[in-house]
DNA sequence: TTGTAAGCGTTATCAC
DNA sequence: GTGATAACGCTTACAA
């Protein structure tokens, strides 16, 4: 294994001015970084993770996680506990996490919020992004102090950021569609509910993978209404119990997003004991239950934990090691049955 | 953040005897080890990962691997290319991976590898369990010589081991049972088919999850012949398809597992456009093109990248921190249908 | 029984 | 421009 060291013997130099050479970091004469750089090459440096650690705590690094939070946020409670984790996790090496709860979306406390934000000096920071020019301001002038930024959940790209971590909302109706391919034997009819209507940013995303899966491969399978969500919201079920009762050709029912797990009940009860599948998205732990009962037949997952984690991951290893992370990590979409749980 | 330094200020010993007494090493006063003790307990130590990993690489750590090689084992080989990136992974932290490939069965053949493993004198050894006098005799003889092994996709207990990484077989099954009443709406009739017969390991875990599940959960759904497998094998399809033309009513098959992909062309050839549903367990690129061609209408994955590196990870964590891990990491299975990959 | 010191690889802070 | 040195936290061989 070569190291600093080997390279500055080498060169005839000392670790100093490669350490120098590695960082560009100015002050090194063009002929010796060239002879440096030359060496690092030949010799196939590579720098060593433990000692990099080691080295990075003395610059105590701050980072600023940014999220939700709120009893109408089930999701992105998960997000946050596997954010919290991995901020206790990174204590060792150094790293603190200060988080920063958005409890409400007027434009005064968002504005105190992000100014909170910036004035505690974050190394780095991770963000859902959201569709206000406050963020988006908020968002350019820390990357214009270089501060770099993850964003998370929301695929949003108005604002600079250094990398996204979530769900392709596109593929993941596609994969609904799929699974609702399964469940029906690829015909039929399936309805299409949601608690969060077209306004919603995810879903525009799933709904253009469900439907184009739905006609590009499975051309018997038709949606109920011509794709049009029956919306239910706050104990108010009347538009999906109408679209289960007066379709009794339907043989699934793909719910785009969740808000209260009380519709499921409704569903199974307007079926009136007819084969109804119903699909949806993510793994609360109310689903969880539902899923053993049958009352959902299958669920697509989105990983929250690599949502709450990656970001501070990704930002760690920017500052500690330099490295990079890919602009979009996207992830798994995982299929949970009533026996996966 | 505690360090040793701080417990050996506070303890008014040297950094030395914190050590001992951290990994329990003999020649330390009990009374200074119940002070130094309660300190660590009281001030909340915890060992510093980069710090370790730092000063373990001078003991220059050297690990086994065995594994099945050859044309028949497929999976096999996804183990290994996971092991062999972990491998690389490692070398930076001063770990050296040994990997012995198994290509025979005969006894002297075997005797002969075990011994080169032996004479490799391993720190380590992550194995895949083989059923046979000389690997328990060669297993026990490590243990005996204090060297961990962790075997991985094969559940096996009649040797000693630190831990086993791979699929729980029984629940997979039970996943497959769930799959198939998915597919069929929960009733008809359904087909099981296996390369490996009944003498295969995994054949019997995953049977018995399938055929428990479907009697507890899925009254309506009965297995083709009573749950006779339709064996093949080599080319000989003949089994299969006289199954499939001969029940007409069945809605899907259940393949155990796969040894010639050929099957899926044959079974879908006599299925005459009849709508059976096919589910498969793993997901080889041979595979993955049948998921994209719906011959394969969903597949469970066992993680095979998993299976290869967590051995390596788990000795090196044991060597390096002492970290015991869990006896059983069962590997999640996955559901993946065509729009999945 | 305990202490000391060197070293694992990298980085930051001086001094020159 | 460059070099020396002291950390970062831990282990180990050797000295006392």
């Amino acid at each position: 294994m070569v190291t600093i060291k080997d390279i500055a013997k080498r060169a005839g130099v000392s670790r100093g001015t490669v350490d120098r050479v590695l960082n560009n970091r100015p002050g090194v004469n063009p002929e010796t970084e060239a002879r440096v750089r030359a060496l690092i090459e030949e010799m196939g440096y590579r720098p060593n993770m433990a000692g990099q650690m080691l080295a990075v705590k003395k610059r105590r690094l701050h980072l600023a996680f940014l999220i939700f939070h709120g009893p109408e946020f089930v999701f992105h409670l998960d997000i946050l506990h596997a954010a919290r984790d991995k901020a206790a996790e990174l204590r060792e090496f150094g790293v603190t996490v200060d988080f920063f709860l958005i409890r409400q979306l007027d434009t005064p406390y968002l504005e105190q919020i992000f100014h909170d934000v910036e004035e505690s000096h974050p190394d780095g920071i991770a963000a859902l992004p959201l569709r206000t020019t406050s963020f988006m301001s908020f968002i350019q002038r820390m990357h214009a102090k270089g501060v770099p930024t993850v964003f998370f959940n929301l695929d949003e790209d108005f604002a600079p950021h250094l990398a996204y971590v979530g769900c392709d909302y596109v593929h993941s109706g596609r994969v609904a569609a799929g699974l609702t391919a399964l469940c029906t034997g690829s015909q039929g009819q399936v309805g299409i509910a949601a608690a969060d209507g077209p306004n919603s940013p995810s879903f525009a995303g799933r709904m253009g993978g469900f439907s184009q899966e739905l006609t590009a491969t499975y051309p018997s399978l038709t949606m109920v209404d011509g794709g049009m969500p029956a919306l239910f919201r706050d104990g108010d079920f009347t538009e999906v119990v109408n679209m289960v009762e007066h379709n009794p050709d339907m043989k699934a029912l793909y719910i785009v997003n969740m808000g209260d797990y009380g519709v499921c009940q409704e569903i199974h009860r307007a079926a009136r004991g007819r084969n109804l599948s119903v699909i949806t998205h993510d793994l609360a732990p109310a689903q969880q239950e539902l899923l053993k009962n049958g009352l959902i037949s299958a669920t697509i997952v989105q990983q929250p934990d690599i949502q709450g984690s990656m970001p501070l991951q990704m930002l760690y290893d920017y500052l500690a090691f330099g490295t990079v992370p890919k602009p979009k990590l996207f992830t798994d979409l995982h299929i949970y049955i009533r026996q996966s749980v």
